[in-house]
DNA sequence: TCTCACTATCTTGTATTACAAGGTATATAT
DNA sequence: ATATATACCTTGTAATACAAGATAGTGAGA
């Protein structure tokens, strides 16, 4: 069992919310992640994170230049996308209560 | 999104907790699961996981007959998997920490 | 008796995930 | 020139969770 397994499927969820937090590209989004605490979030699993979330209409990108480097592609949360938020907290939240229901109490 | 691959990874974990409370056999992990609030767990996914950390030496496990039904397969902690319990315990509070820390917080 | 419901385990095939590794390209500093 | 940091993307792989279904024992009621 690895910290990488236990990662699954709550990544997305972490990428919706700093993207609210504001517009925000995807080498930055993994430096955002390691300055939350978050073990290094390798850029091949980002990318195509973003990518499939612009695809199911969760996000809008648009590029723009950079002063240190190639064009930097910037996105934004669509109302779908600010719904599947709230929608991820209410799971994260309902996921948080049980396991540490599991972890901690007795039956 | 679902709620299903939040799950990634996190079940292992909660099985070990679940063991490490009293010996427990499959059917009856996947019903304590849901007492404990997780949406229902598919047998398909609990048995192959006990088989894989059987075959890691986490747990090891006994047939017992049962009254209601065929034999059913006990498992305990070994003390491999008590301390992969603890491990999984220490990279879940880091992980809530670290999600609760993007969802909430503004950078 | 026979059939239904419940108990209990396991297998097969599928979609998805996270990632390592590597490729491409721009800008700045040395 | 060349190195470093920035920035994006693709390919191939191992692992995951699950739906669906196979197999089988037990007990209750028609």
């Amino acid at each position: 069992m690895s910290q990488t397994q236990m990662m699954k499927g709550i990544i997305d969820g972490c990428l919706l919310a700093i993207i609210a937090k504001k517009e925000c590209y995807g080498y930055e989004m993994a430096e955002s992640l390691s300055e939350y605490g978050f073990d290094t979030i390798s850029e091949g699993t980002i990318y195509p994170l973003l990518m499939r979330m612009q695809r199911e209409g969760l996000v809008t990108s648009v590029l723009r230049n950079s002063t240190a480097g190639p064009k930097r592609k910037y996105y934004s949360l669509t109302s779908e996308g600010k719904q599947e938020l709230t929608e991820f907290q209410t799971r994260w939240f309902q996921l948080e209560k049980c396991v540490n229901a599991v972890i901690k109490e007795g039956i």
